[in-house]
DNA sequence: CGATATTGATCAGTATGCTGACTATCAGTA
DNA sequence: TACTGATAGTCAGCATACTGATCAATATCG
């Protein structure tokens, strides 16, 4: 029998395990409580203030059913901000808030720290390697799941 | 701000959500309703009759309480069975009956097949050394998550 | 214009994964 | 042997992720 550690999707929900236990871990440390996914989420509404939730999850590849709930956590901590849209009554604009704003810059160094440790055991010309892998092999099956990355369209 | 694709947590999230879809859709496609999750441990009951549950989430790097809901599911379809141990009585041993048996050999070619599509992008060459380097990872970062991988002790 | 198709958001249901707690049992030791 | 600690399994609760359905609103096209 083929052994799991020459199957590329146990790899992958190994490596995927310790990256969530990691970040959790020193994002705790710093004081917070923020997901992977809550983290990704509010960072990209900071950077594109008023988008919809449909574009939030092509931009950073989630199923739009799982925004729904994510949103409303962000929301709840008072990190977001949820609104009607006026051009189109069935989407929402969502914004990031002052406390939102502050949580994303003080948890920034913890975030930064998590992507090292998960990188520990490997060099730096190694560790980019691994990321021009893992994002050629992305690339490349991006329409497979459900939620693929969608770039925007000016 | 640092770009998603520069974060490893993230491209570990994308490939791995890749792998899933991939897998799901394979093994679908051949007639069969399993999970990733639930036939990397009914092989691993095969290749290990009678072991117990702590062992088995050890083994394949599982959550103790994952595990119950897991073998649960694999019982429920008839794959394996669950019983009292002898020696032990807190722990229970695992078999895999004859319909898991059949069930694991009429798919195994879906799941191979499955590891070769999610890494489709890559030349053989890069798929080689793009799953050396997430094994030098995971090592490294085995101890950092609940639910690391223990070798059994003969 | 009006029928049809599409789209944004949500919901119900299911399956991982985790934390923390709990029970039953076992192991080691004073 | 009685006490203490560790261990196997389960459970409740929460947060991703997905499938498939539904509703409201918008787009498109005859």
């Amino acid at each position: 029998m083929k052994d799991n550690n020459d199957m590329p999707g146990h790899l992958a929900r190994r490596f995927q395990q310790i990256a969530v236990a990691v970040f959790l871990a020193e994002v705790e440390g710093a004081g917070f409580d923020l997901t992977p996914v809550q983290y990704a989420a509010l960072a990209t509404i900071k950077a594109n203030p008023g988008l919809d939730q449909v574009t939030l999850a092509g931009l950073i590849a989630y199923d739009r059913t799982t925004i729904t709930g994510v949103i409303d956590r962000l929301v709840q901590k008072g990190l977001a901000e949820r609104r009607a849209s006026s051009r189109d009554r069935r989407a929402r604009e969502l914004e990031i808030t002052d406390e939102g704003r502050r949580t994303l810059r003080k948890i920034t160094p913890a975030v930064e720290s998590a992507q090292r440790i998960m990188l520990r055991g490997l060099s730096a010309k190694e560790g980019e390697e691994l990321m021009r892998l893992l994002r050629k092999a992305i690339a490349a099956g991006n329409d497979l799941s459900r939620a693929p990355l969608r770039d925007v369209q000016a």
